[in-house]
DNA sequence: TTGTAAGCGTTATCAC
DNA sequence: GTGATAACGCTTACAA
């Protein structure tokens, strides 16, 4: 009778089964898996003794369903070129496991999938999304905050301005007053900034911060590319494009660039398409400290967010049951090697 | 008093809500948003309206309670160092997104988690667990096992030779005799093999395999070193130790990497610390063709394996109910550039 | 094609 | 500290 009730799928082991052979009741069971309860001791070791026999674990999905909460987010990327992405994954999915967080990883490269993508993750009623990726435009964020089981909605190392959204990211205008009075101290003279996509006014920032900053300090206006994607092959050919069809004198005497995966590939074009020398020809800056930054191919200087520290930060916005504004901006610090 | 029943919650939009609202069972609403459903189009799109009304979509947790599948996949990684991990989540995301699969990232790098983060997949009662790191040695592997919610356990780009997983890579051994082959065909005499972690192995593989053909072909047996992790900062460290402490016509004329991470921090090395050229001193060749590997700066020789088939046929064998051996090898090609 | 009723394995509530 | 009982929102028979 016992085992009719249970036919309908391969014998699973539940509470039940445990507070059965404990001698208790199922109560007692999922309090003894809980952290802060109260059970006495006695109780807790003989339904772990129990639930060890058995091999019972308590099942998150019935959990989540029954207390509305799942401990789960879900982390949208659209981008898998920048290895920097693969830093910020291993951090933010630590810093989350350490505190009984899960991670769905959703990706939203296809920009036809992305809606489609965003819905389903909300139909798992994760408990939050973060945004990692680049190309998040309205259209995507539109897409997360109408599939509104979201309850919090957090851009990760990206400012926003986005009311709906929480934006946990380093200070994206002193790190770069800080990259540009560096070049200065240096004494570059012809600048170049590379940025990456311009679509959307958040990618901006740096770009803009840079080219103020050094015309207060100079009265000239430096030079700006950009590229679509942040991508070291298109930086590469962008960076060629441009310094190909300059006389050596027009040349810029460093380049600054948005991130680390666009410093990259302007390196690597400066020395194997233009067979000039990094930094004693042309200097260049990157953003974020990627691991390969200090290969010795590239001892690129770079200004190094507090990741770390971010998606600590991340975890306790997560945790905290207040409604306050959570928008929160880091310094970092510039990591200077050789290339510039 | 219909109230009073969804009063626990904040009011979430039930199946129920809206089978009122269409006036039809919660079966009809259900049934409306499968694809395969017997039901009349009238009554779908009755349903729809309803649904779309209201806001509804279904739970994915409750329908992963009731029936007992959760089209979920855990996605075990510890290797955040090799860039070509990127690709592999992207390629796996998207070919499980598309067919409706949801992944769990676990991030498995801390070895002291490795094994309670294992187990708390599988309270998520994941269908399946995909392995894609590198260090899955006995212990993780046993705790994956030990685990027993996952229904399949796939080891994925990597062979394994456990029989209670499924493993879906390229044929290493045809993969590297081919290399081999291409090495002795260019004429290169003394090659190094630069392999990664030799503690387990599966590892060994292309190393062995190398080895032998090498053997087999010319009578002599290459130099190898190894280094602890797929990470180019150590292969440029192993590469420079070695490398260094030879006289010049000692030196390896060609730098047999098991991978691209390897090959990349070889490089560096040889051209950075050694001030030597590639491929006119050493040769240096790689394996998986990482989006890198085409960059101007290492032009570099390599296998690539054929990712999107791999996860198109790893999310044939989730859907599969079969009960037979998935093992299977692919075959990829060398992509020959300038590095060797 | 559609409806009904009984689960799925938890948590929340309220007594004891 | 412990136990009963009703949700949570869906799927799966089985009946209509």
């Amino acid at each position: 009778m016992d085992d009719e009730k249970k036919s309908r799928h391969s014998a699973n082991v539940t509470a039940d089964d445990v507070a059965l052979a404990a001698g208790v009741s199922r109560w007692t069971v999922n309090r003894a898996f809980k952290k802060a309860a109260s059970i006495s001791p006695k109780s807790r070791e003989k339904v772990m003794t129990a639930a060890e026999a058995l091999g019972y674990v308590p099942d998150l999905r019935a959990a989540s369903l029954a207390s509305d909460r799942s401990n789960l987010v879900a982390l949208l990327i659209d981008d898998f070129a920048n290895p920097h992405k693969l830093v910020m994954l291993e951090r933010l999915t630590r810093a989350l496991r350490r505190k009984g967080w899960d991670t769905l990883l959703v990706n939203t490269l296809d920009r036809e999938d992305a809606a489609p993508a965003i819905l389903n993750a909300s139909q798992r009623r994760v408990d939050a999304a973060i945004l990692i990726g680049i190309q998040f435009d309205d259209d995507v964020l539109e897409a997360a905050l109408r599939a509104r089981r979201f309850k919090k909605l957090i851009i990760f190392a990206r400012t926003s301005e986005n009311p709906d959204t929480i934006s946990i990211s380093v200070d994206d205008i002193k790190a770069t007053q800080e990259i540009a009075a560096y070049v200065l101290a240096r004494g570059y003279k012809r600048p170049l900034f590379l940025a990456g996509p311009r679509t959307y006014s958040a990618h901006l920032l740096r770009l803009e911060t840079f080219v103020d900053s050094w015309q207060r300090a100079t009265g000239d206006t430096p030079e700006n590319i950009s590229v679509a994607e942040y991508d070291p092959i298109l930086a590469a050919d962008a960076a060629y494009k441009t310094l190909s069809a300059l006389p050596p004198q027009a040349r810029p005497d460093i380049i600054v660039c948005e991130n680390d995966a666009l410093a990259i590939g302007t390196i690597d074009t400066i020395r194997h398409r233009l067979g000039l020398r990094v930094p004693q020809d042309i200097a260049v800056i990157g953003f974020d400290d990627v691991p390969q930054a200090e290969s010795p191919n590239y001892r690129l200087t770079t200004y190094r967010q507090p990741l770390t520290d971010m998606a600590n930060y991340l975890v306790d916005v997560l945790e905290s049951a207040e409604d306050i504004d959570f928008d929160r901006t880091f310094t970092g610090r510039l990591v200077t090697r050789e290339s510039a």
